[in-house]
DNA sequence: TATGAATGAGGTTTCATTCAT
DNA sequence: TATGAATGAAACCTCATTCAT
């Protein structure tokens, strides 16, 4: 107690503390328990604050859940970020990038249900999710088409194609590493085989005469 | 009345159409509301039943949610299909299909939520629509691929491709149709371009010396 | 139990008694607690229901508010006229109503309270009830005049008159006999006071040179 | 800062403003919202202080409104008292007081409410305000009586004159002015009609032989 | 087989009051 | 003296499920 001095919040850092708090705990029992069992009294519970004091942070249950998938979405894209920071090419960053994605997901096995439910939820939250996904991967694409590591794409080519990549990661981790419980060694294969298939499509061989 | 006969219903009939009533029902209530607002009181309502009639054909509200997607789904998936049949080649199935899907999803907006909150109401549920639907894009792969339509593949390979179809589909047509509000003209043009993709990949141009 | 048969209510007597129930035991709750008093779970418990079984009964607490006044309303209008009934002439009526209306406060002080605090909690409840009484008393007031039992009055002053009448047992009975804790004795010459007030006026005296 | 002076209000004084403000933010509030949403938040809100101030000058809520009529009535009184001043005889005071009545009313609809709700929040301060105003009445009609300008009434008819006159001022705006919505025009005939009303009863006309 | 009244737990939100600052 | 964050007890209302008819 003497030693103390650190230990006590002022006020307006303990307010900060409640309020990241709240976050912290709803992002919790959202990701175990889905939305509509988030009840503010768990989510209280768990960041051990009354149920009245929830009111003073957020103006109402909707309210919170309007800034959940943002708040948390960028954590995840800085994950992501960080992981394909100095790669080689742009099917390098392709690479990196799903890897992280898939770890990300597996050490934060609730984001995936606070992403996957909050379209119901509140779709403007899920909006702006997107949103903030889109424009990284539209800068990514823009520097590697510069930098002449892919084809040139028309503007709608290249529309499909950022949404293409979004759905693929969702659906690769949901589908093969969830779902089928993948290893390291499988989540590699899975990779490259996607990286294969993005450089390459699918089209039949090039016979050459 | 010991005489009558064609307009009553024999005792298992009836019981079909009741059957039948409440999952329709349902699909609409919760296309329309989502799977949280779908109490069995609006559910029987719209089926011009009583509430505990329910129980007589769904052991709870949970184990109708665990039947619904599958059997809507099969509905999309025939749709689908019919619309894909006769075409030219492999890749214009997968052009019709992502057509058919885009159609299929504006004309029944109610299925689109029934999906994408299925995965958090009954796991199971969706786990067996993906079953049904990945079973499907195999038998079509694999007939591709025997008529050299496409090039040889892994089979990591064509396990992911089976998800990126998927995964495709479902944001293409969550973010650029149903978000971009678009119309015939663009949602072909987002067809082709997700083809063209898709036949050459996005390596960079062969520079043939 | 083999005796029986009479206790056992039938679905829709049942129904009526539920809904009688729910309104005595709001009666009793509102006089003796006040509207903001009472909740949902005085009144059931009350009536021996559960909370939920309110619902089926009333849309909202607010719906059961607004019929409650009109309701009891007409129990207390009903207790008057029959107690004026035979009266002598209009100012016999005037005296006994008051006396009667006197009684059935003194008896049923709930009433009192539920008068008073309908104004702020239902306007329309408390508006359909004063009309209520207003046709009352304009009824006995024009058979009044025809028999030439009262003077002539203007339109104005019979509108006026109606709410003097009205205002006048309101403060009456609240002031002196509830407040004032008037015997029956005490509770005769007020009523007596009353009525030669209300026949003579106070205009000073006519001196008859 | 040492010199300044002016500006500043001394502990006491400001203390004195803040019990004021609180008492006309409690009057607006519970003018418009009525008592029962008429939360401290509210209150303290309207008039910049903080909610745990407000315990400073009053010990709980009900501590305030046990004190809320008096002070506002007297407001009242003191209005209509100033519209009477220098009237002709008695009947010109009811007159002159009914009309300020009506007048005050209108322009402080908020009185209205504190006044009707007030019996059931706080009898206490009910009964405070009414014999304030008895004891107007009585002095008023004693010396009405004095000069001859009315009957000689006996005691308990003076009694109830004057809760008649009481309830006549409230039941008359209540229904005839702000429920009717009278004009100008309309509230005089009112005012006439009442008076007399007042001054001769309502008496079958004397058929002198 | 079919009904729908009844239940009661559980959810969100408000608010008077306290108390450390 | 003044603040306003924090509390936690109700309050209203919904709804899955049961069960007597």
């Amino acid at each position: 107690m003497a030693v103390a001095g650190k230990r006590k919040l002022r006020r307006p850092e303990k307010a900060d503390a409640n309020r990241k708090g709240l976050f912290q705990a709803a992002a919790y029992v959202v990701g175990k328990h889905g939305y509509s069992n988030a009840s503010i009294g768990r989510i209280t519970e768990r960041c051990g604050l009354a149920q009245g004091t929830f009111y003073l942070y957020f103006d109402s249950r909707q309210d919170l859940f309007d800034q959940l998938l943002p708040a948390v979405g960028e954590e995840m894209i800085a994950y992501v970020s960080k992981a394909v920071h100095g790669s080689r090419d742009y099917f390098d960053v392709e690479r990196r990038g799903l890897s992280a994605f898939f770890d990300y997901l597996t050490k934060n096995t609730g984001f995936f249900r606070i992403l996957y439910e909050s379209d119901s939820v509140s779709p403007e939250a899920t909006r702006t999710h997107y949103e903030n996904l889109a424009r990284k991967y539209l800068k990514v694409l823009e520097r590697a088409r510069a930098e002449h590591q892919i084809r040139a794409l028309t503007d709608v080519e290249r529309d499909v194609l950022i949404y293409v990549l979004m759905g693929a990661r969702d659906y690769l981790y949901r589908n093969l590493v969830l779902r089928g419980g993948a290893d390291e060694t499988r989540r590699n294969e899975i990779v490259d085989a996607f990286v294969s298939i993005l450089r390459k499509g699918i089209g039949p061989e090039q016979t050459t005469p």
